[in-house]
RNA sequence: GGCGGCGUAGCCAAGUGGUAAGGCACGGGCCUGCAAAGCCCUGAUUCACCGGUUCGAAUCCGGUCGCCGCCUCCA
């Protein structure tokens, strides 16, 4: 039944504090997270942000939640109009192209698909409802073809992201757009007036294309309603974007609050070394180029890999993007799948498999039952704690080291044995699904985690395995002599062999 | 100037009142023809610093220092 589902926490970054999660309707939660605009292709920040609200569909559905979970295109925006002009290109045609960049970086990320992606270009009439709705009620005004939101009209206004009018410096940021027509300089635009080549629909306030904020209220109203269970985005939006949303849609709707819980992602950093030879730690941003684009990264790190490190930190928390922290996330992943595959070869060796025929229960070895027996309600109450992502991973290892412990031995397993390995994979896979990791077969997973340094080293793994094949004659020959020099030879390639009974494996070091 | 966050072992990183998870690196051992992989053992009397509250604080309060983010392009 929807009503005793496993509750849990989420941080809310409205109040400042982890609450209950309870999503109005029992059992069904209303989640929007603002997606990209669509001008370029996506950089790891977007992941991140990508990646941990795929978690956390994940895991609330994984509960029995029923999740509906909207996340959107900006694909009418400035930006992509300037883009389009320098490149000559429709606005709407580049925006689309760059949608489906972003389908397949997030599709290789193994991002599941939200319920709902909706594009801005096709919600042109319920952004003017709106608009005509706030400009109705005294919220809006009309200047010279643009419409603005009358900041100093909402009480609230500045009530998540915690300032004052007052106390804010217009223009701190040196970004103020300049503007005679508004009445106060944080009023910002809901509509824009359009100039006759740029792209623009007919509204009551003449031709004119919507404004940034306005799309994702709109948008979000249409599809969940005027109350949100949690509305989602990178840190960075809590000013002005999510603040402006809220004012616009608790204006509109006379309902507040707009969303029950606020979530937000850290920042993705990037450590870079200054003229002076000085290191240091910076957010990655467009503006200051020194961003990532996903599509890079994917060049050179396995996806599951990129997922891994992502969960290495809590997601409200800044992290720092690192060929290091990349190349341990990918010795991690090889770590876990070694384990299943240990695990696979030990069921095989005594006459089962996972898939279908599995060894018989329920008996589990004493030494492991208390781990077998707890750990889905472990590791759901680590990610039911506003998302722990590292505490998870932590259960993740300990299952894993408890896996090649059980598998250690080179003998037939005995059946119990073999349903302790059996349920013990089991759990680590579940694992698994949720954080959007181990989702090859072990064996698959291994091979894409090693292709990714072999291409980077120009490698054939076709040499690999005859050095391989020549080296098992040497030894079989007894000639070790000749079997250490192949292996050094390995070595020195970057390859690191590993003999087992089942015959020799490699990965890359 | 305003608002917010962070500072935990060599490095990464959980823990937010009950006596410091996990990972990487390092060292020792088991296994191995030798290795690798895997397994076992090993590391903070201590959580930037100072003071306070408390039977008890990394966790709460006050102050100091350092770093970062936002203040209408930003995930």
């Amino acid at each position: 039944m929807t009503n005793d589902l496993r509750p849990i926490t989420l941080y809310d970054s409205r109040t400042h504090k982890k609450r209950p999660f309870e999503p109005q309707q029992p059992g069904k939660v209303k989640m929007y997270v603002c997606g990209v605009t669509v001008y370029d292709l996506t950089h790891i920040g977007h992941a991140r942000v990508f990646i941990v609200f795929d978690v956390l569909y994940r895991f609330l559905r994984h509960l029995g939640y029923d999740v509906n979970y909207v996340r959107n295109h900006t694909d009418v925006d400035d930006k992509i109009l300037k883009r389009a002009a320098e490149k000559g290109v429709d606005p709407l045609e580049l925006a689309n192209r760059f949608i489906e960049e972003l389908d397949r970086d997030m599709g290789q990320l193994g991002i599941q698909t939200p319920t709902v992606e909706p594009k801005v270009s096709e919600h042109i009439d319920q952004i003017i409802a709106m608009n005509q709705k706030l400009v109705e009620s005294g919220h809006a005004y009309e200047a010279d073809g643009d419409v603005y939101y009358r900041v100093e009209s909402f009480e609230g206004y500045g009530k998540l992201s915690k300032r004052k009018l007052e106390d804010m410096e217009a223009g701190r940021s040196g970004r103020v757009e300049e503007s005679q027509k508004k009445e106060h300089p944080f009023d910002f635009a809901l509509w824009k007036k359009s100039e006759d080549e740029e792209i623009g629909w007919d509204s009551p306030w003449g031709r004119g294309r919507p404004g940034w904020h306005i799309e994702c209220s709109a948008m979000s109203m249409e599809y969940l309603g005027d109350t949100l269970d949690i509305h989602g985005g990178g840190r960075d939006l809590i000013f002005p974007h999510h603040e402006n949303e809220i004012a616009q849609s608790e204006a509109a709707s006379g309902q507040e609050p707009f969303a029950n819980f606020w979530m937000h992602v850290g920042m993705v950093n990037v450590a870079e070394t200054t003229d002076e030879g000085e290191e240091v730690v910076r957010k990655m941003s467009k503006s200051l180029g020194n961003f990532w684009t996903t599509r890079d990264v994917l060049g050179g790190y396995h996806p599951e890999a990129v997922r891994y490190f992502m969960h290495t930190t809590l997601y409200r928390n800044p992290i720092t993007y690192a060929m290091a922290n990349l190349e341990e996330a990918t010795q991690r992943m090889e770590y876990l799948y070694t384990a299943l595959q240990r695990a696979d070869k030990v069921l095989e060796r005594g006459g089962w498999d996972a898939a279908d025929n599995p060894p018989p229960g329920p008996s589990v070895s004493d030494k492991y039952w208390d781990l077998v027996d707890n750990f889905a309600d472990r590791y759901q109450e680590a990610l039911a704690d506003d998302l722990n992502t590292p505490k998870a991973l932590a259960l993740v290892g300990e299952v894993a080291k408890a896996l090649n412990e059980a598998t250690q031995a080179d003998a037939e397993p005995t059946e119990k044995d073999a349903f302790t390995v059996y349920r013990l994979r089991h759990h680590l896979m579940t694992a698994g699904e949720v954080l959007g990791i181990l989702e090859r077969d072990p064996d698959q997973g291994l091979a894409e985690l090693r292709e990714l340094r072999l291409d980077a080293m120009e490698l054939d793994p076709q040499l690999i395995d005859e050095k391989i094949a020549a080296r098992k004659q040497a030894r079989m020959n007894k000639d070790w002599a000749l079997a250490d020099a192949i292996r050094d030879e390995l070595d020195e390639m970057g390859v690191e062999i590993m003999d087992s009974p089942e015959g020799t494996t490699w990965r890359m070091k």
